[in-house]
DNA sequence: GATTAGGTTTAG
């Protein structure tokens, strides 16, 4: 059944459904069809200065590539002289030949291997693959509106069990179509795929296994991707070699693969790797690294791919495809759970065929009891023992079933991710101990279970990778630590100032804020308290004489609301004040309950609350604030005060301060200070840290604005929250770089302690994650 | 030279 191309030209990508030109005719070889004015030429005296105008060659089909989707189809072909015994001593007989556009496609879809075809229209180039295949120096080129293929079979049906078996004389790759430059690829996006093609694609990994042995001779890897198209496309990526596997770390990584066939399964595109495939991998992270993961010496990487990779990194931003948290640090583990760790290995033990001890840690200590494992020392790789302050971060994880094989390439000091760890809590019975070895009853056991379930597995990741340089640095804080002994330790932390001015901060890394409680000795008094003083007050209402300097009246309280009675206080005012006009500067109030003193602090700048007190004017309990000025409030010290209502001195004083009038009522004025205390955390320890003196520096704002100010108060929820998220885990919280500042003070019990303080720090953004310290 | 797997939890 000979078939007949029409003359096609290049189709555009995208019209992928375009009606296949060919015609069938019927009862007729390729030759028939080919018109009388085009002449045969021998494949072998093809050259790059041949004269192709109205020229043909006709050979047998013996290799046919698979059809390339990319800016245009391109197959690529090797066809051998037919008709004509092959000359052996020429191998110039077979040639290649690239077809472009939408004869490609048709000539993918209509010839096979072993039908005999007639070419016409084609241009001749210098073939680059000529040192690789030994096929002809020159290839053909098709392309074009005067591109033709004239097909015939040698054995209609076309059942390939019955085409003539030729030998594919070489493997070819479809790169060398187009010629010796860099190949420009293209990408086609996920919604786009048809089965059936060779295609270059970007994904964004959502689901990964890492390599596991198939039950062939390859590693198999597996993958969904997906991109804007939401398309989500299974991979299965068969490869002898590991290093040639994606290197996925986790959901959310960016991959670009390089031939991969499309194929039907389950009614799904899927796709597979096919010859000359290549894979590179990138962190799916918005900003992180653009460096490719990849063993490849020789792949291309341009700006555009750079750009592809950004858009896919926003796109997966913004559908929250990433992971908060990539791997769940020892720290936060619960029982039960299936959870991804990194962490670096530190000795490993086989216990019997089926498992394998890994004993590991990521500086963050487990709250649970772990299962503690004894095997022999002579089949530990790495140190038997460690000190006790690093053995209680230890993990034991016993590896099984087919993951034992990949734990035995492993080195102690490697940097792992493993992937669907199971911590189960109680006892299980671990292979391989004798009698005298003992199981913990209610630990946490940590199995790597058998299978491949929910990409079950162990990655080594490279000491490049962020990840691991993060861990490396909390490894690396908790083995400097460790290395000091206590008492060098103590000698360090216990270089104390004598006071807090002149102190020498020490610069502390890696400090985790854990838990935060705000100290409530000397705490503002709560408006309850203060009501309660006023109430208090109010009803020591005997008969007072006021001050000589003073004069005396009613005031109306604005109403609560329009049915409330009406209520008039006394009020005490400053003769000299008065005299300069100045009357609503400062009252004397009395009987006031503090809704009221408030409500009244909208009329009057400054209000001095007081009472009658053995027939004299005093001021409240200083319990309470001395003075309200609009919605501030000042308090007095209970102890260093020598309280008694005076007139202020205001001659020559153009607005009234708080210093003025504590200064003439001889109280000794209180400032806010922000004073917390605050839990850090890092791979050695904890430790408390006041944050009190640069406090308002920490937080970019004045304890007195925080005092009244609403928007204040958000200010340091929102950065609080943002370091220490309620109800979220350790591993959420930020890492901070805080200065710190030693010092000795003494206790309630008149102990002496070292203190710490949180000093010359600043946090950037209510927002942000990190701090930055500020230079001392 | 084709085949391998085709996500979805061990059962210690």
């Amino acid at each position: 059944m000979p078939v007949v191309f029409g003359c096609v030209g290049n189709s555009p990508m995208g019209h992928l459904d375009a009606m296949p030109s060919h015609v069938l005719l019927e009862g007729m070889g390729p030759d028939a069809q080919v018109p009388a004015h085009l002449t045969r030429i021998p494949i072998s005296l093809i050259k790059t200065s041949t004269d192709c105008t109205n020229k043909t060659v006709k050979g047998i089909v013996v290799h046919k590539g698979p059809l390339v989707q990319s800016a245009d189809f391109i197959l690529k072909s090797v066809i051998q002289e037919a008709d004509s015994p092959p000359n052996p001593s020429s191998q110039n007989s077979s040639i290649n030949v690239v077809l472009f556009g939408a004869l490609a496609k048709d000539f993918s879809q209509a010839v096979n291997q072993g039908d005999v075809v007639v070419a016409s229209g084609f241009t001749v180039s210098k073939s680059p693959t000529v040192h690789k295949d030994k096929l002809h120096p020159c290839n053909l080129l098709l392309s074009g509106d005067n591109a033709c293929v004239y097909v015939s079979r040698q054995q209609p049906p076309p059942d390939p069990t019955s085409l003539p078996a030729i030998k594919r004389s070489t493997t070819l790759s479809t790169e060398a179509s187009r010629g010796n430059k860099a190949p420009k690829y293209t990408y086609i996006p996920l919604g786009d795929l048809k089965s059936g093609c060779v295609v270059n694609v970007y994904g964004v990994v959502i689901f990964f296994k890492q390599p596991f042995k198939s039950r062939g001779t390859d590693y198999c890897s597996s993958l969904k991707i997906t991109d804007q198209s939401n398309q989500k496309i299974s991979c299965t990526i068969f490869c002898e070699k590991l290093e040639d596997h994606p290197k996925i770390f986790q959901i959310g990584d960016i991959v670009r693969m390089h031939r991969v066939k499309t194929q039907l399964f389950n009614n799904s595109v899927m796709l597979v790797n096919t010859f000359g495939f290549s894979v590179i991998a990138f962190d799916g992270a918005v900003g992180a690294d653009l460096k490719p993961r990849t063993s490849s010496r020789s792949f291309h990487l341009d700006n555009e791919d750079l750009r592809t990779v950004e858009e896919l990194r926003a796109w997966a931003a913004s559908q929250a495809l990433l992971p908060p948290v990539p791997t769940i640090p020892l720290s936060d583990v619960q029982p039960k759970a299936y959870f991804d760790l990194t962490c670096q290995l530190l000795a490993k033990a086989p216990i019997d065929s089926t498992c394998t001890l890994l004993r590991v840690w990521d500086g963050t200590r487990c709250p649970w009891t772990l299962l503690k494992v004894i095997v022999e020392p002579n089949v530990t790789e790495g140190p038997l023992s460690f000190s006790k302050e690093k053995e209680n971060l230890i993990a034991n994880i016993l590896i099984y079933d087919n993951h034992v094989e990949f734990a035995r390439q492993l080195k102690p000091g490697d940097f792992l991710r493993i992937y669907n760890l199971r911590a189960i809590p109680g006892s299980s019975k671990v292979p391989g101990l004798t009698r005298s070895q003992t199981l913990e009853l209610d630990h946490l056991a940590f199995h790597l279970h058998g299978g491949t379930a929910y990409g079950r597995g162990i990655r080594v990741l490279p000491e490049n990778s962020p990840d691991v340089q993060q861990l490396k640095r909390v490894l690396d804080a908790f083995t400097e630590v460790d290395e000091l002994n206590d008492s060098e330790l103590l000698e360090v932390w216990c270089t104390p100032p004598e006071s807090l001015d002149g102190e020498t901060g020490q610069p502390g890394t890696g400090m985790k804020p854990n838990t935060l409680q705000l100290l409530d000795r000397q705490e503002v008094p709560d408006d309850e308290l203060v009501a309660g003083v006023f109430s208090e007050a109010s009803r020591d209402s005997g008969a007072c004489i006021p001050p000589p300097w003073a004069l005396s009246g009613d005031v109306d309280v604005p109403r609560e609301s329009p049915g409330s009675p009406k209520r008039s206080l006394c009020i005490h005012l400053s003769s000299q004040l008065m005299s300069e006009g100045k009357s609503k500067e400062l009252i004397f109030l009395m009987g006031s309950t503090l809704e009221e003193t408030c409500r009244l602090a909208a009329s009057y700048r400054n209000i001095v609350p007081v009472r009658s007190s053995g027939g004299h004017l005093a001021l409240l309990n200083l319990s309470a604030p001395f003075l309200f000025r609009g919605r501030k409030r000042f308090y007095g010290c209970k102890r260093c005060s020598k309280a008694e209502v005076r007139e202020p001195c205001a001659e020559g004083v153009e607005v009234i301060d708080e210093k003025t009038i504590a200064e003439a009522l001889g109280v000794q004025l209180l400032q806010f200070v922000l004073l917390m205390k605050l839990e850090l955390q890092d791979a050695s320890d904890t430790l408390e840290a006041f944050l009190w003196r640069d406090a308002e520096l920490f937080f970019s704002l004045s304890a007195e604005d925080l005092a009244t100010s609403q928007e204040a108060q958000n200010h340091i929820k929102q950065t609080m929250e943002s370091l220490c998220p309620p109800g979220g885990h350790t591993g959420e919280r930020p890492w901070l770089n805080v200065c710190l500042t030693a010092y000795r003070a003494e206790n309630d019990e008149g102990q002496n302690q070292t203190c710490y303080q949180i000093c010359h720090t600043t946090i950037s953004k209510p927002s942000c994650t990190q701090s930055d310290p500020e230079p001392a």
